[in-house]
DNA sequence: CTTGACTCCGTAGTAGGGTACAGGGTGCAC
DNA sequence: GTGCACCCTGTACCCTACTACGGAGTCAAG
């Protein structure tokens, strides 16, 4: 059962040692517990949590966001069906996500192979990749 | 043509007026003409950029990243090659975001599907998702 | 030709997400 | 048993992306 310090799973996860404890301040991660010196003592489940944070944030979600995700799987013990809807609820913002992306790779792609041909290319596949009155289903 | 006063693109884009001036100010969208007594003039084009940039931020993309997507087109006049090399770029991170938003996908679906049947549950499926230790290519 | 909604500009304030000290204790290598 | 890197708490500050406001001009419907 290896133990970590602050600064080693900082580097670990790469990110600040400051943020670390920014994050158990908002309760994003569990309170480590702590030697008689009060320094805290992190377990390996701590470098994973904060490199899903650095990654998820990176999505676009908040830290609110991520907190959701993270308590779904605690939560399992209590309401069972809440935890289905909640997890349901996430995959359908999920996959909204993940085919907006994919119109923007689309779209650069087309950018990208569109370019060395020649001409003004007065086209932009760019703006049409998000654009609602394509044939984008127009969610909020 | 039809044309638009910065209220009636900012109900049709969904962002509030003064978003709408702060973007114009960060260079972020094109600066609009004006009628004589100063009121921006907008056009279609304005509509589609800014839903372009509302969804754009929600995949984790900031101000800068955005700009830099939508200069994309602009410089296409000019080395041809450079908006190839730059394109592929956001690709390939695009590609990278799709990536991780699908592993999250794949937990959220495995802990909605894994909870009704009883138990702990003690793996968490959605702690893996974004976990480097996994099969998941290593990428800062 | 007035009135109410809308626009202008500039500046200031806010929320989210950190980041940086200051002032002091801890750990361990030498 | 001391030095230096590291940790503690707390407060203050920073950046991004808005959001609100004040004071004044504009537009168009009645």
């Amino acid at each position: 059962m290896t133990s970590y310090t602050i600064g080693q799973i900082a580097q670990q996860a790469e990110v600040g040692v400051e943020t670390i404890r920014y994050y158990e301040r908002l309760g994003l991660i569990v309170a480590p517990s702590r030697r008689p010196s009060g320094y805290r003592v992190f377990s390996e489940e701590a470098v994973r949590r904060l490199r899903f944070i650095r990654r998820a944030k990176h999505l676009g979600f908040s830290l609110r966001e991520i907190s959701e995700l993270l308590e779904l799987r605690f939560h399992d013990g209590g309401s069972c069906k809440e935890v289905r809807s909640r997890a349901s609820n996430k995959i359908i913002e999920v996959e909204a996500k993940i085919a907006d992306l994919q119109r923007i790779q689309r779209a650069l792609t087309t950018l990208a192979s569109a370019c060395p041909g020649s001409g003004p290319a007065a086209a932009c596949p760019i703006l049409d990749a998000l654009d609602p009155t394509e044939e984008t289903d127009g969610q909020a």
